[in-house]
DNA sequence: AATCGGTTTCGAACCGGTTCGACAATCCGT
DNA sequence: ACGGATTGTCGAACCGGTTCGAAACCGATT
């Protein structure tokens, strides 16, 4: 291996000089730096990254803290991986990929040993083990992902709570006043997936403040199940007019369960979801949706991480909490209830 | 950050004799060994990565190449993905990811900085732009998916081959006598999956072999697409009695295709597909297949790996091709054709 | 000729580990 | 009691960068 004593060596200069020349720290002389980046790509010369980080203790690394739970739809992960990754990149940072099942030791392992110089955590739970060894590390920490207790680290999340009500304000809007919201499974929220909630009860609230009717439930993460369920809640509820869904699993099975029944939207009944473009694409789902944002949401978090990583003076300030937005993409599966339709004509 | 020094001194030894303590390389009496244990605890000491990576040129960590590419599908890479990063970290390697769009750029990067031990890199093309750098990097590599030229590296891949005969066979033992083979998507082809062509050439001539006919078609990797596409093939050939489907996204869309034909399966169509369980489940998919075995190869790919890195001996040994036998999970969806039910009754 | 300020370069120390050779202490056999 | 092997510990060097303080060099000023 070509060390910079090599090309000090090489260019007639100290070795002190040739860092110098590289980094632009100091000045040095045209002559001897043109000398120095020569030796550069004669010997083919690229630093060291383990005797950089010693004497800088700057690894240019992200930890990236991502499970892989069997329950969560495995390709919106990948959204937000890609989004973390490619915004690393873009700003000069490298990621190391972390999805041991023991995420707390695994914090423990990756900052204690100084590996990286940030972290980046995915699937955050309302209360969350791994955020008390986040705050421990001295390393600062970006969340996807809203928990109870945000002291510490800068969080970027959806605003899950303007989704429920922007779903129920859309269909009020179009004059539906009888509505079924199919939530995850029960047992994500067990899990701490405090986002199924703030969307669930927002929109029970602005049901509420609307004078109309919403019948919530849990399904299924599983294909074949969550498809009967559907079916059953439409059995039950044939006065309802409008469908709200923020489950994945439930959205992909949606079609053949309309089709099986003969109903098509928006004229049977209107659709809205919360997914990501990207899954609709996959999927070529035609329903409305509430983005998710996960590519953003990933980007946002990259950001601000490395502001507090490079900036001393952004290092002090206080922690960020950002919910985006949610927007609607329209794709025409809401409109008017059947009986205005009727009544139109 | 406590040091090796830190931890030496309230022990009340030299730094290497810690050093020496920890990691057993030369005899250390019990008495000071316990007294240095206990300062690591006391003191909650870490070795510094970087200082280590400086000392032993050992990072213990291997970079995984992946690129997401818009045609293939997404959970299918994931769990390579997967397979990768648990076996890694069951041998105490963590996983540097490299997503990058310039694949070639960042192998630079990455291995003449020292940043890993190994190299991973999945989705090989026929010929690869990135081989040429991996075998000039000084580092062992392994890949998933079998390049034209294997020197240099290890490789683990599907006998996609045996794949192709087998599916062909198993359907023709059954009594069909036509058959429909509906591959990946021919940019597919072109961008180099080579694995494409070694599924359909041993197809079509295990079909020459048995006297039968074979049509193939390469189909879209997009959901509306793709469901036109089989439409339009079955009405081409009213005759097949089986399908073979080596193409995600139109396995995905069959189900609904089947339906909308009335046709169910395997009383009106053989069907068999080539993916993994993991996509079999999230789509809960009721056709029989071909295992791809995603994480069964990742699995494999690291284990190789990490042998050549850390044995000498190992590291001279000749280079490994290794092709894994398929296997077919039987799912129900293939029986008798059509006639041959007729006649029996 | 000596002094001065500014630019450019060098030498040495440091980051935090590992490892080699040397030395001291203990144990064995004779 | 003595030489030789064995065991346990230490000091110093090294891995490959960065960074600080000081020295060398320059032309300009007094």
């Amino acid at each position: 291996m070509v060390t910079i004593g090599d090309v000090a060596k090489a260019a007639g200069v100290s070795r002190s000089t040739a860092s110098y020349a590289l980094s632009g720290k100091r000045a040095i002389s045209d002559e001897v730096r043109l000398r120095v980046e020569d030796a550069v790509k004669n010997l083919g010369y690229t630093p060291n990254a383990g005797a950089r980080a010693l004497a800088t203790s700057q690894t240019m690394v992200l930890a990236l803290l991502a499970q892989f739970l069997p329950d969560e739809f495995a390709p919106a992960m990948l959204q937000y991986i890609m989004g973390v990754s490619d915004t690393a990149r873009e700003l000069g940072y490298d990621i190391l990929l972390v999805t041991d099942e023991e995420q707390t030791k695994a914090i423990e392992r990756i900052t204690r040993s100084r590996m990286v110089d940030g972290v980046v955590m995915l699937n955050v739970a309302e209360t969350d083990e791994r955020l008390p060894l986040l705050r421990a590390a001295r390393q600062p920490a970006a969340l996807v992902g809203l928990p109870h207790d945000c002291t510490g680290v800068d969080v970027f999340d959806l605003d899950f709570e303007e989704a429920g009500r922007m779903m129920v304000e859309h269909l009020h809007r179009l004059g539906h006043r009888e509505l079924i919201l199919i939530s995850q499974p029960e047992h994500v929220l067990e899990r701490g997936g405090a986002y199924v909630w703030r969307l669930q009860d927002a929109a029970v609230e602005q049901a509420r403040v609307r004078g109309i009717v919403l019948h919530t439930a849990f399904g299924s993460a599983q294909q074949p199940e969550i498809g009967q369920e559907i079916n059953d809640l439409l059995d039950a509820h044939p006065a309802a007019t409008g469908l709200l869904i923020n489950n994945e699993a439930a959205v992909a099975a949606l079609p053949s369960v309309l089709h099986e029944r003969g109903l098509t939207s928006p004229e049977d009944l209107s659709v809205i979801g919360r997914y990501s473009a990207e899954f609709a694409r996959t999927f070529s789902l035609p329903f409305s949706f509430v983005e998710g944002a996960p590519d953003r949401l990933g980007r946002m978090a990259v950001r601000q991480l490395v502001k507090r990583i490079e900036s001393t003076s952004a290092a002090k300030e206080p922690h960020v909490v950002r919910l985006l937005s949610p927007e609607i993409a329209d794709r025409g599966s809401t409109g008017a209830p059947p009986a205005d339709r009727h009544r139109r004509r």
